[in-house]
DNA sequence: AACCAACTTTGCAAAAATGCACAACAAAAT
DNA sequence: ATTTTGTTGTGCATTTTTGCAAAGTTGGTT
């Protein structure tokens, strides 16, 4: 009669209010969905309450699901910081540390770093994550993020490591590439889609008046590269990607209003383990070293 | 390496640590201590910490054990919270209901009652959790209290159906229960031991000078009548669990001021609930109409 | 010193939970 | 209209978790 629910139920029902469907929850969770439906029949059960109305589009949460739901986002926020505060107390320079960051990045400047990184601290593993959208550091979902930015985000601490310089990049046996005189608006360029999320580009090109001239638009930066080094057009590229590209030729100088920052970001309740701290303190120190790569000088 | 941990681990851990042992921990919880043995070295692998230093006496937490049954004493009461609110909306009027109370008042005054509501509410069943602890109701360890107080928990809601009088007993066949002439101060008296936490009457009988005569103390109101029907000494008790007793005979007019109130108690967050509601109107109802039993009259 | 109570730890059997594979249904895409 | 995709629901096999029983340790009581 007065059986007390497991937490972990909370979650489930969590999972499935978010979802909107029991494949959905079981996908979020890593589990079957077989599973999530005699989970949530068991919840209901013990409470004696209906948690979601079931329809042929999928699970509706009732006034009592959302309201467990609400719950168990409030113990999920509380189970992410005491995990948080337990690894930050983690003093061993051994284990495991996991990096998000972009493919560009990786690809042109930090996996040999890591290769280093490695080297020097046999007993620390990396786990990479390559992705072009912002991991949820205070969902643990990364250890620390090198991200180009702006301004990071303020709940993260962290350190700016260095300047990315961008320029013009044209393919190598184009004339354009040979005496860099044309002008832009005669050029055919290669640009960012909208999923790419490249607002300062799409500023500066439309400003420049050549967003009309960009009949090709991918949504990394890696196949815009692919893209110029395939003459298809002319982009505004990262320096370190593309200086050391026999295929590629700059035109012109780095443009400045077009200067990012590199981040190398960590939630605070992290800060102080060990192993992040050696992985960040090497990559800060690595990245340094590599300070006139990133400017494109 | 980034598993992550069980929203019941916490409990686990929460557990050992209010404990102090893992045997203790496996009693409160519910499962075996084998069980949470399991339990607590799973999670400690998780989350790559130690969490209590062990010994064969006991178990003490950690900093970050101490931490994680932090959080967990914030989860559970969020997760009462959220049980409570998700009974309160339950309109059924059918179902169980937990009751506490005291020996006494189940005795000489409730039970009939209760009989009573079963037989005219045959779909809510009814479980009676005797004690003369103070339940706690905010834990959901019962649903209504029916207490004799002068004054109610503030957190819970409720409403004082009767007045206690109570007044000095004695054995039928002796001569004090037949005259009444005697002196207080020359009669052998049966009192409350200190486990039974009855301050008034204690403040009362030393107020008449009466302690110093009572050599019987029983830690029960039941186990006081018992010893003054077999004239071990007088005592105080209440009117409705004597008045009825041949073998009992008041002496003198109730005590006007160990008169106590009768209160009907229940969590706000389960006032709306249809079989509660039903179970507190009923018992409400059934205790006025026997206001007279209670007073002693 | 002997006995008792309470504790931790572990191997094995039992119970519970889970995944797999399948059937059936419904909506979206072609 | 048909096909594809995604969903719910279920029986059975597999995996995981748990309880039982035993062995051993420690501290308190007699």
């Amino acid at each position: 009669m007065h059986n007390k629910i497991l937490w972990d139920d909370l979650k489930t029902v969590m999972a499935i209010a978010e979802a909107g469907s029991l494949s959905g929850a079981a996908r979020w969770l890593g589990v079957s969905h077989a599973t999530v439906f005699r989970r949530l029949g068991d919840t209901e059960s013990r409470l004696g309450a209906k948690l979601f109305e079931r329809s042929r589009t999928g699970y509706a949460p009732t006034p009592a699901g959302e309201d467990i739901a609400a719950s168990a986002r409030r113990i999920e926020a509380e189970v992410l910081g005491v995990e948080r505060r337990v690894a930050g107390r983690d003093l061993r320079p051994s284990g495991s540390v996991r990096i998000t960051t972009t493919d560009t990045l990786l690809a042109g400047l930090l996996s040999p770093i890591f290769t280093a990184f490695r080297r020097s601290h046999p007993e620390i593993f990396l786990e990479i994550a390559v992705s072009n959208q912002l991991f949820n550091l205070t969902k643990r979902e990364a250890d620390v993020a090198i991200r180009p930015s702006l301004a990071p985000p303020e709940m993260l601490v962290g350190r700016r490591i260095g300047t990315i310089a961008q320029a013009i990049y044209a393919c190598s046996n184009t004339q354009i590439a040979h005496d860099g005189t044309a002008e832009f608006s005669d050029l055919d360029w290669v640009g960012p889609d909208e999923r790419l999320a490249y607002r300062p580009l799409d500023v500066w090109m439309a400003g420049h008046g050549v967003d009309e001239r960009c009949h090709y638009r991918v949504d990394t930066l890696m196949g815009m590269l692919a893209a110029v080094r395939d003459d298809i057009g002319v982009a505004v590229l990262p320096c370190y990607l593309c200086d050391g590209d026999e295929r590629l030729a700059r035109v012109g100088e780095p443009i400045a209003e077009l200067a990012t920052d590199l981040w190398l970001l960590t939630h605070p309740d992290l800060r102080r383990v060990a192993r992040i701290r050696a992985f960040m303190d090497f990559v800060a120190q690595a990245v340094k070293e590599r300070r006139e790569q990133l400017l494109g000088v």
